[in-house]
DNA sequence: TCAATAGTTCTGAATTTCTGAACTACGGAA
DNA sequence: TTCCGTAGTTCAGAAATTCAGAACTATTGA
């Protein structure tokens, strides 16, 4: 197994987030993670919506999330643990997490911690 | 050929605006129109970058941003005008456009009239 | 009526996405 | 140690999407 590849703050690129987050299931994935702040395993957000998304899809889908800049990933022993990079992110793109995941309507009415309301 | 399909500002999906605007190209065309205010041919966006467009490209990407609610074209005698649905936009997604388009860095410094900066 | 211009649709090749199956990595039990 | 279970990754082929040249349509002006 490869190393997980994160991308420096510096190399984001705004299609790459746009192009994860155009996703309804990843965008959904993504919002879990940074509304829980530190989160989950992998397969704990396997069914968020209306299916069941096959693991192999899952992780693409973490790959897409990872390699874009929206997510860090590290393995503690069996499971991966993933969370959010939205205040590097906001500095590097201001209000553009905040903006996405309002217009999913994922973004709870009260200040959520891991997003800086600018 | 089929009329031009314009989607109401209440069926616009955040998903179908993040993957129009997650292609680099679109994401130009439709900064240059959002810019300009109401702007111009799709010939005239042909070469706004490194390479010149083929016409059946282009015609696909307006499809993209029309469909995804981002833009209204009309056709006026033999030309197509293309203008920017910013504000709707702005009114169901608040401060996404302007979000994206700052991202990409194609927001000028000062005040555009075209985006309400919220 | 004809030619020119501007854009759309068609079509097949190339690319990307999806997902079941096989595989890898780690931890714990025996 | 070895074996087993859990968690996730990679592979591979089918399905879907994207790309762009060629053919087509619509409109204007001569």
């Amino acid at each position: 197994m490869r190393p997980l590849f994160h991308p420096a703050i510096e190399d984001l690129r705004p299609e790459a987030i746009l192009y994860a987050l155009s996703d309804p299931e990843r965008a959904a994935i993504f919002a879990q993670i940074a509304g829980v702040g530190s989160s989950g395993t992998c397969s704990a957000l396997a069914c968020l919506g209306e299916r069941i998304i096959p693991k192999s899809s899952l992780s693409q889908h973490f790959k897409v999330l990872r390699e874009a800049g929206l997510i860090r990933s590290e393995r503690h022993g069996v499971v991966m643990s993933n969370h959010s990079r939205c205040s590097e992110i906001d500095k590097r793109f201001p209000g553009l997490i905040l903006a996405i995941l309002t217009a999913y309507g994922r973004l709870p009415v009260e200040r959520n911690e891991t997003l800086e309301t600018q």
